[in-house]
RNA sequence: GGCCCCGUAGUUCAAUGGAUAGAAUAGAAGUUUCCUAAACUUUAGAUACAGGUUCGAUUCCUGUCGGGGCUACCA
C-alpha cells in the first residue's frame, strides 16, 4: 500500500482521539513536503483549523506529537504555519525498496473486472497515414496500455473508413489514369500508391473544372459537371449496388493500402483486437431510427428526412436520416456503438478523436442516452488536440501533410547521425545499430507527442522533435542503458539485509519517487493521460542521473551503500522499462 | 451570432485550491585521472487584463482582450 494512503487513516484516527472529531480521508491533503522544508509528508491543516477551532501551530504540535509517538512509521516533525512536515523512518523507505526493487511488475493492478473498449486509429482507406493519424494511435495505444496495467480488461478496436465518395475519387483515377501500374510496378508502398491517385484525381478535377469555368459554367457547377466527378458519383452508386467491378477493383485497392497500413503499424507497434470497417456497419445505424421514432425520440419532417431534437440539451436539431432514406455520420457512428456492445458488453468506450468532433461525440452520446442505451454512460471521448505545424494547419492542398513514414525516417536518421557524431557506435553490430536508431527515432517520436497534456494542440516543432537532450525519451533511454552497464558488472544481491544504511537526501528522495509510480500510474489511468506518465518518468531519469553523478554505486563508501544504490539502481531501470513499455518506447540495455 | 477548448519564462511544456509557480530548450558560467558528459552543477528569466469567492487562486466564478475548433442532408 502506498505511503499517502497510510498516513491518511493515521492522521484522521489521530484526529478522532484527540478531538472527537470525524473527518475524511478524501477532505485531508497529504503531500511530499516541498525540498525547502525538513520533512517528508506534509499534512495540510488549515480546513481542520477552522473546523476544530485551533492554532495552527498547536494543531500541529498536538497531532505530531501524537503521531509519533503512537506509531513507529513517524520519526519526527515540524509545524509551521498550517502545515504539519512529518518525517518517515529511514527503515520504512529501506524496507519498501528491499521488498520491491526486483519486481518488473511494481504497479500492477490485479483485474477488477471492467471491460474498456479503446478505438482508436481509425484511418481513411484513400491516404496514407500523417502525424495527426501518429498523436491518436499513440495516445490511443499507451492509454489502453495504461488502463491494462492497472487492472481493466481492454480491448483494442480501430473503425477503416474504407467506404465513400471519397474512397471512390482514387478508384476513378487509379481506374482512368494508371494504365495498370501496381504498387509493386511503381516501387511503392500501397498506402502511399493509393494516395497519390487520391491526389491525382484532385489536379484532374482542377484541371476539368477550370476548363468548364473558361466555357463559361459557374464555379460550383463546373466542380460538379467534371467528367471525373460525374464517373465518381456513378460510381458510388455501383459501389452501394455491389457491382461486381467496381467491387473487385475497390477489394483492390483497400488490399494494398492496408499492406501499407501493416507495414507502418508494425513498426509503431499498433496493435488490434478487432477492426470494424465501416463498409460492413455503415447500414447497421438504419435500425435506430425506427425505434427513435417508436420512442418518439426521433421526428419525421414533412419531405421525408428524419430528425432529433437536442434544443432541451442546449444543442440543436441534428439530422439522423436523410430525406432519401441514407444514413448520415452519427447514425453510422449510432449503429457501430451497438454493434460494439454486442461484440464486447463493454462497460466503458473510449473514442480516441481529434477535439474537432467534440460536438459529434456529444450528440452521440445524447442520443444514445435517450434511447436510453445501457452503454450510454460508459462512452468516453478522449479528445486532443490537433498537431500543427509553425505554420499553422496541415492542409493537403498546401503539400503541408508530414506524412508518417517520411517522419519515422527522418527521427531514426537523426538518430543514427547525432550517434555517429559522438562515436558511440562501438561494439554494435550493423543489425543492432538500425535497432538502436529505430528505437532512439520512433521513441523520441512517440515521447514527444505524448509528454503534452492530451487535451492541448501541439505545434509540432521540426527541430525540437529530434532533439535528443533534456525532456525527451532519448534522455530516458540513455538513463537506463547507464544503469544497465552498472548491473552488468554487478547485481544487488537479494539475500543481504540492509540495516543502517542512513539514507542521503538524493537516495531517499529516489526512494520516494520510486514509491510513486503505482499513484501516478492510477492517476494516468483515472484520465486517460498518458503525459502524467510520461512526465513522471522524465522526472525519474533525472533524478537518477543527479544521484548518479554525486554518488558512485560500485565504489560506495561500503558494502551497505554499494547495496543499498544497487537496489536503487535496479528498482529505477525497472519502472522505467515498465512506463516506456506503457507509453509503447523500447529502452536499450546499451547506447 | 451561438456553443466548446486554450492563454504561464524568448520558445515548448508542468503545477488534486496550499508554503518562495517547477522543468526543458535557447542565453551566461562551470564539472571528465571516478560506474556511458545523449549527463551533472550554478545563473538569469513567466501566471494576458480587470473584478469576485476564499485563511489562501495559475487553478473556481464573471467580464474584457487574444488564439483555435464546432455550428453540413461530408465522413
Amino acid at each position: 500500500m502506498n505511503i499517502v494512503s497510510q498516513i491518511k487513516p493515521l492522521v484522521v484516527k489521530a484526529v478522532k482521539e484527540l478531538y472527537d472529531f470525524s473527518m475524511e480521508e478524501k477532505d485531508l491533503p497529504v503531500n511530499i513536503t516541498k525540498p525547502e522544508f525538513e520533512g517528508d509528508y506534509t499534512v495540510v491543516l488549515f480546513s481542520l483549523i477552522k473546523q476544530l477551532k485551533k492554532i495552527p501551530e498547536q494543531l500541529g504540535k498536538e497531532l505530531g506529537e501524537h503521531l509519533v509517538s503512537q506509531h513507529a512509521l513517524f520519526c519526527g516533525y515540524n509545524v509551521i504555519k498550517g502545515f504539519l512536515n512529518l518525517n518517515i523512518t529511514d527503515e520504512y523507505w529501506l524496507n519498501f525498496l528491499q521488498t520491491n526493487f526486483l519486481a518488473t511488475n511494481f504497479g500492477k493492478q490485479p483485474a477488477n473486472g471492467t471491460r474498456v473498449i479503446v478505438e482508436y486509429s481509425s484511418p481513411n482507406t484513400n491516404k496514407p497515414l500523417h502525424l495527426g493519424h501518429l498523436r491518436n494511435i499513440f495516445l490511443g495505444w499507451s492509454t489502453a496500455e495504461i488502463l491494462k496495467t492497472v487492472g481493466y480488461d481492454v480491448v483494442k478496436t480501430c473503425v477503416v473508413n474504407d467506404r465513400g465518395i471519397h474512397i471512390c475519387k482514387s478508384m476513378i483515377a487509379w481506374r482512368d489514369f494508371s494504365n495498370g501500374e501496381t504498387p509493386a510496378s511503381a516501387k511503392k508502398k500501397g498506402d502511399h500508391f493509393v494516395g497519390d491517385y487520391y491526389v491525382k484525381f484532385s489536379e484532374e478535377h482542377k484541371k476539368q473544372t477550370d476548363e468548364l469555368i473558361a466555357k463559361g459554367l459557374s464555379k460550383e457547377e463546373a466542380e460538379k459537371q467534371a467528367p471525373v466527378m460525374q464517373a465518381t458519383q456513378k460510381m458510388l452508386i455501383e459501389w452501394e449496388e455491389g457491382k461486381p467491378e467496381v467491387m473487385d477493383l475497390w477489394k483492390k485497392m483497400n488490399a494494398w493500402v492496408y499492406e501499407g497500413f501493416e507495414i507502418t503499424y508494425k513498426r509503431i507497434g499498433a496493435d488490434f483486437d478487432k477492426i470494424y470497417y465501416e463498409s460492413d456497419t455503415y447500414l447497421l445505424g438504419k435500425k435506430f431510427v425506427e425505434e427513435g421514432l417508436r420512442k418518439g425520440v426521433f421526428y419525421k419532417k414533412e419531405d421525408g428526412s428524419i430528425w432529433v431534437n437536442l434544443r432541451n440539451e442546449g444543442l440543436d436539431e441534428k439530422l439522423v436520416l436523410r430525406k432519401d432514406g441514407t444514413s448520415v455520420y452519427i447514425t453510422q457512428d449510432l449503429g457501430l456503438a451497438d454493434e460494439k456492445y454486442t461484440d464486447f458488453a463493454y462497460d466503458k468506450s473510449i473514442y480516441v478523436i481529434a477535439d474537432e468532433q467534440n460536438y459529434h461525440m456529444k450528440v452521440l452520446k445524447l442520443i444514445l442516452d435517450k434511447l436510453e442505451k445501457p452503454y450510454a454512460k460508459g462512452i468516453y471521448h478522449l479528445s486532443y488536440g490537433m498537431v500543427e505545424l509553425p505554420s499553422g494547419r496541415m492542409k493537403s492542398r498546401e503539400g503541408t501533410v508530414v506524412d508518417a513514414d517520411d517522419l519515422l525516417d527522418e527521427m531514426a536518421k537523426e538518430a543514427e547521425k547525432k550517434t555517429r557524431e559522438q562515436g558511440k557506435t562501438e561494439g554494435f553490430t550493423d543489425a543492432d545499430l538500425k535497432d538502436l536508431f529505430e528505437m532512439i527515432g520512433t521513441g523520441g517520436l512517440k515521447f514527444y507527442l505524448l509528454r503534452v497534456d492530451p487535451k492541448k494542440r501541439i505545434i509540432f516543432n521540426p527541430e525540437e522533435s529530434v532533439d535528443l537532450h533534456g525532456f525527451t525519451a532519448t534522455h530516458i533511454q540513455y538513463t537506463h542503458a547507464r544503469i544497465k552497464s552498472i548491473l552488468r558488472k554487478e547485481k544487488a544481491d537479494p539475500t543481504f539485509k540492509i540495516d543502517k544504511a542512513g539514507l542521503l537526501p538524493t537516495e531517499k528522495e529516489l526512494i520516494m519517487l520510486l514509491e510513486q509510480f503505482p499513484v501516478t500510474l492510477i492517476q494516468a489511468a483515472e484520465e486517460y493521460n498518458p503525459s502524467v506518465l510520461a512526465i513522471y518518468t522524465y522526472e525519474l531519469a533525472k533524478l537518477f542521473n543527479s544521484f548518479y553523478n554525486g554518488h558512485s554505486v560500485l565504489n560506495a563508501e561500503s558494502t551497505e551503500k554499494k547495496q543499498l544504490r544497487l537496489q536503487l539502481s535496479e528498482m529505477t531501470a525497472n519502472i522505467i522499462c515498465s512506463a516506456m513499455h506503457m507509453l509503447g518506447i523500447r529502452v536499450p540495455e546499451r547506447m
